[in-house]
DNA sequence: AACAGAAGGTGGGACATCCAATATTGTTTG
DNA sequence: CAAACAATATTGGATGTCCCACCTTCTGTT
């Protein structure tokens, strides 16, 4: 081993040592060039390599596991993993559900982000949607219409509309940030909002989006797209209130 | 414990049990109604009120640190922890390496997502920032102007002339996020693109973004913010053509 | 050829034991 | 009496060992 084993050796502090196992592990990968998918060594090996205890190791792989950076699969091993963010979502949503118990900032702020991203990257995707993605969006809406008229919720056709709309940028990166921030989103809101929405106004209003986006108006989407937000915020600020 | 306890019984897959703790861990934070800086049971009370052993119930602490939710200090104890996304920038700048090894494609992505919040959100930021946080961010660009005279790099005065720009906003999760994307590009460009950059000429453009700031013109703002990540988009499609 | 079962290897987990860091307490000392 | 120092209790940090659960693969029977 090259740069690792030193982790055992340095008189750090214990946060700092367990950071530089993880960055020992990631650079371990990064020198062996190894890609998603491929196969890391099993925990016995690492542990030896480098130099550190096995039951150490592990707490070292749940975080890189946690942040996506390896798959463990029990009983065949370790593997590269491609991008995951199940762990940020976790985490935001505990810290959604802790401020929502006081003044509820954090929410709110988490709309605004999302906000900003979808009403500001909309035009762009927009000018790169092809007519069979656009179509995707409409079968969505399609979805939306149907499930509201028969008095069901449609989370799953919800959170699938937003990802259509983004998915001609072609960044996985913000496909994951805004699945994210949706499962967060839906989370607080099972916990203090209930089943209070209107469903069928949910609907009409993703349909004026998509019929913005249709007729190629990106000023437009991008103001119906706030205007959503808008109502969101304010489902928000009327739960904090009870 | 309440709904604790269930964690060793179930037959789940290992990664669902594991999960299934930290949401323990979680939901006990929530139950007791811990703020932020409260103190968590001793790492031996908690694992015998979830039921687990220590080195278990470690790896999922180990993971609830990393994730921000809790912080935890050698010979005191454990506490809820304020936002922390150290660790997310860790997984980021894991991906982005390895990533840029082949075709740089989520390095671009992170910059896409970065540009959109702060060109989409200068605007907004620009409504509310006061003339004591506009001095502020002049006082950053002076610093860079400085320092490049000097012949310095000014990675810590170039961060903060971006949070100080979305300051007004007031919302913690952008300001994390952003310093996430920055410290994750900052990363990946020491890496690939060594010190190739000109120093007077990037904070000539940080200043041009300032004055427009500075005259109240929005969308000026947001054309400079642009033309700036153009620059840094171009620094890393050279560094990935070597 | 197809299926069933055994075997080997892997990660999952629990203890027990010791190390290290921090805060508190008690003692010494000026 | 007060300040400085030292001992101690408490807490997390780390390791080794043992056993269990899961997955794959091989192998032998049908």
């Amino acid at each position: 081993m090259t740069t690792s084993g030193f982790a055992s050796q340095a008189r750090f502090s214990a946060q700092a040592r367990l950071r530089a196992l993880q960055a020992d592990i990631m650079d371990l990968i990064l020198e062996r060039d190894l890609e998603a998918g491929d196969p890391l060594p099993t925990e016995n090996e690492l542990a030896l390599a480098l130099g550190v205890g096995r039951n150490t190791l592990r707490e070292s792989l749940k975080v890189l596991q946690a942040l996506g950076v390896v798959e463990i699969r029990h009983g065949f091993g370790m593997f590269v993993a491609p991008s995951n963010f199940d762990a940020l979502a976790d985490g935001l949503t505990f810290r959604g559900r802790l401020s929502l118990r006081h003044k509820g900032g954090e929410a709110l702020e988490l709309v605004d982000v999302r906000q900003a991203l979808e009403s500001g990257l909309i035009g762009s995707a927009m000018d790169t949607m092809t007519s069979g993605q656009l179509a995707a969006v409409e079968e969505s809406v399609i979805r939306m219409e149907e499930l509201a008229a028969a008095g069901e919720t449609f989370v799953e056709a919800d959170s699938e509309f937003h990802r259509r709309l983004f998915e001609p940028l072609n960044n996985t990166l913000l496909i994951s940030l805004l699945a994210v921030f949706w499962k967060v989103y839906r989370q607080i809101h099972l916990e203090v909002g209930g089943g209070t929405e209107d469903l069928t106004e949910t609907a009409a209003v993703h349909r004026r989006i998509y019929e913005a986006v249709a007729q190629g108006d990106r000023s437009l989407a991008a103001e119906r797209l706030n205007h959503h937000f808008d109502g969101i915020r304010n489902r928000i600020t009327d739960a904090i209130n009870e």
